[in-house]
DNA sequence: ATCGGATTGTTATAATATAACATTCTTACG
DNA sequence: CGTAAGAATGTTATATTATAACAATCCGAT
């Protein structure tokens, strides 16, 4: 149930230096038109071209740095156009922000809500979602036990994949 | 074991809108001047003055709200200033930094390297540190599951504190 | 065709943080 | 003591991250 059948495709895995990566892109593009047909949303051009971008590593992306890869195709781009992009890409559980990073990454889970944790490399910058269920569940029960009403939690783990740790 | 057998000052709860606060910075800033003795750090008058106003309060403080408040006191401070007093701090545990909330909080824990995790009151502002074992280990867990080499964590639990909750 | 709401453009500025170099303070040592 | 060396702070400037406010445009429903 934790384990992917497809290596290098699994959701809560590193990915390697080459892997098919147009596939994550293609999937998460379908993904998130998929969810905006739904949701009667409107993936518009520039939202799109922003998931894109921020699709474009498994690397968490800084805000600015999305700016300035958009001014290179379109005629200059201001930052409200690319946060607003990005608000509208996470209230949809499209992207995520990391807090501790100040950038955001690609929500690689499934459509449904869903507690996030993320491992964050420090020597290569690769961000992995994982969906920990016993982590999860630890949290809620501490707060329960602390009489506090949890809504949203923030679990961002930093220290070395696998790749970057055997190096 | 979790318990704490004084209630009010237990080092995970959230504090009453009355409790003697004066007690909470004196133990803080008691620990610090211990602490810093022992290490032979200088706890100097500007980081002595940031921390107590850092303490000022349990809630998480921005550093520009720390500018503004020594600066009424002193003759204008700037910016490096306060960073490099909370650096300090920081960096003998002193303060933690709240990631998702871009502000600093006083360390309410133990001298010992400890895995911090903090909850959050999204109507009150109020932050609790936890030392939660079952948190901490599920994450450590989690992450050697996934190969990960774990080197710190940020979790921060955003919700409602047991007294606004019941409001 | 056109009205109304959603989206994007534009300008300005707020909020958070650090670089780089000058000055002052403290301490250990002669 | 006096002073040299390192630590701490002051100062100036600027980098980085994010949002407010209002104008223009787009797009779908009537």
């Amino acid at each position: 149930m934790a384990k992917s059948q497809d290596p290098g495709a699994g959701l809560t895995a590193f990915h390697g230096a080459r892997h098919a990566h147009t596939r994550c892109v293609g999937r998460a593009l379908t993904r998130a038109e998929a969810l905006c047909r739904r949701r009667g949303a409107r993936l518009t051009y520039m939202r799109r071209r922003v998931l894109e971008l921020i699709w474009d590593s498994h690397k968490a992306v800084k805000a600015y740095d999305l700016l300035d890869r958009l001014s290179e195709s379109e005629k200059s781009v201001r930052p409200p156009t690319v946060y607003r992009a990005l608000e509208f890409l996470m209230a949809h559980g499209l992207v995520h922000r990391v807090d501790s990073l100040n950038a955001f990454v690609g929500c690689s889970g499934s459509d449904e809500q869903h507690n996030a944790q993320f491992l964050i490399c420090q020597e290569c910058g690769e961000v992995s979602e994982m969906d920990g269920a016993a982590i999860g569940k630890a949290v809620a029960r501490q707060a329960a036990e602390a009489g506090f009403n949890l809504r949203r939690q923030t679990v961002e783990l930093h220290g070395e994949c696998p790749a970057c740790a055997t190096r």
